[in-house]
DNA sequence: CGTTGATTGCGTACGGCGTACGCATCTGGT
DNA sequence: ACCAGATGCGTACGCCGTACGCAATCAACG
C-alpha cells in the first residue's frame, strides 16, 4: 500500500554506490552499514542486494568512484609534468575520501575507471622510455608514496590544536628530556602545523627528479 | 569452585596484547575479538577489561609490539646506512604483522616503543645536517613509501596464482585490447610474479640518493 | 586469627553489524 | 489475461564491542 506506488526501479547500483560515498564523506567509513545506507535511500537493508553482491562488492564500487576522480596520465605527452598532475590530483582524492585509503589496492575486481587509471600511468611510463621492469618499479614507487603520504595526512593523531596539545602532553611532558628530537617534533608541530601541499610536493619532486636521472643513465 | 583455584593474575595487559598479536599472525586481523581472544587466554570476554580499556587501547599495544620491531637508526651515525637498516627492518615488520600497516599512524596515545622509534629517527635525521624543516619533509618522504610499499605489498589482490589468473580473465580478457598496457602488466607480473625485496629496495635506494643530493645543494 | 577494602574475574544483556532465505509485489511480453 | 522474471522486503541467525554489577580472591591491618 504504502509503498505499493513506489516505481520499482528507484534503486540501482549507481544510486547506491553515490550514496554510500556520501554518506562516507558525511559520517565517516564506519557510518556506511548496509542498514543505514538503506535508511538513507528510504528502502530496507536486504533491498540492497539485489543491485549488490554483497558489502564487498559495494566497496569495489566506491573505490571505482575515487579511481575516475583521479587524472589518467596523457600517453606520449611530456611524462613527468602528467605524472605530477597525477600525484597532485590522486592526492587530492584520496583527501577527499580519506576511507579510500587502505581500500585502493586491496580490491580483488577492479571497475573501469580503476582499469583506465592504471592503464594511462602504465602507458605514460613506457612510452616516457622505461622499460617493463622499471615502468613497474616507478609505479610502485609512485604509489607507495601516494597513498603512505595520504595514510599519514588523514589519519594524522592530530588535527585540532587541543588534540594536539593533549598528545603533546602524554607523549613528552612525562619524559620528554629521554626523546629530545621527538619532543621538538610535537611543540614544533604544535605551534606552526603543517602545510601538507609543500610538504607532499617536496616528495613529488625528489622523487620525478630522482626517476629522470634514472631514466637518463 | 571450578576456578577458584585459577591463580587469580594469571591476566595481565602484556599477556593480553601478546596473545593478540599472536592470533591476528595466525588467523588475520578479523579474527582478533574481546571474545576470541579471551577464548585464547582460557577466560570470560569481560575478564579483558580489567587489563585493557577498550579495544581501541589493545590496538595501541598490538601496534607498539611491531614498533619494537623496527631497527632505531643510531644517532651520529652513518646516516645513510641507518636509514637503509631502519627502512629495511620497518619494511619486515609490516611484513610479519600485515594488520598493523594501517594503525601504526593512527594511534593517539603512542607506546614507549614508538617514541624510542620515532625519536631516534628524527635524531639521525637531524644529525645528518638536515634541519627541522628539511628533517620532517625527509622523514615523511621516507615513512610514506615505506608504509605505502607495504599496504601494496601486503594487500595485492594476486597471491596465488590461480588468483592472479582469474584477475587477469575478469580484468583483461573482454577488454584487454582497450587496455593494453594493463595487460601487459597482468600477463607479466602473472607469468613471472613480483621479487619484492628488489622492488622495495629500488625506492628506498632512489629516496636516500635522492635526500644525499638534496643535503648537498 | 578475623575483618575489611581493593583488586580481579566473569555472567548477563543491549544494541549494532552482514546477510541467508523465502515470500510478496510489480512489470513487460505474449 | 496471463505468466515469468525482476525487484523489494520481513524475519532471523550468529557475530561484534562493551555497560553494569555481583562474586571471588588477596593484602593489610588490628
Amino acid at each position: 500500500m504504502n509503498r505499493a506506488n513506489r516505481s520499482r526501479t528507484n534503486l540501482s547500483r549507481k544510486r547506491i554506490v553515490r550514496k554510500a560515498v556520501a554518506l562516507a564523506a558525511k559520517g565517516g567509513f564506519d557510518s556506511v552499514s548496509m542498514r543505514s545506507l538503506a535508511d538513507k535511500l528510504s528502502t530496507a537493508p536486504m533491498s540492497l542486494y539485489r543491485h549488490v553482491a554483497n558489502k564487498e562488492d559495494l566497496l569495489d564500487g566506491m573505490v571505482d568512484v575515487v579511481f575516475s576522480e583521479m587524472y589518467p596520465p596523457a600517453i606520449g605527452g611530456d611524462w613527468k609534468s602528467e605524472l605530477r598532475k597525477r600525484g597532485t590530483s590522486a592526492r587530492a582524492a584520496l583527501q577527499r575520501h580519506p576511507w579510500a585509503i587502505g581500500l585502493m589496492e586491496t580490491r580483488m575486481h577492479p571497475g573501469p575507471a580503476s582499469a583506465v587509471h592504471h592503464n594511462a600511468t602504465m602507458g605514460c611510463l613506457r612510452e616516457a622510455g622505461f622499460d617493463f621492469r622499471d615502468a613497474v618499479h616507478a609505479y610502485n614507487l609512485l604509489d607507495s608514496y601516494t597513498y603512505g603520504f595520504a595514510l599519514g595526512e588523514n589519519t594524522i593523531p592530530f588535527e585540532t590544536p587541543e588534540e594536539s596539545a593533549e598528545m603533546a602532553k602524554t607523549t613528552v611532558a612525562d619524559r620528554g628530556a629521554d626523546y629530545p628530537y621527538l619532543a621538538e617534533v610535537v611543540v614544533e608541530l604544535g605551534k606552526r602545523g603543517y602545510d601538507y601541499n609543500e610538504e607532499f610536493k617536496f616528495g613529488l619532486e625528489l622523487i620525478l627528479d630522482g626517476l629522470e636521472q634514472f631514466l637518463h643513465s
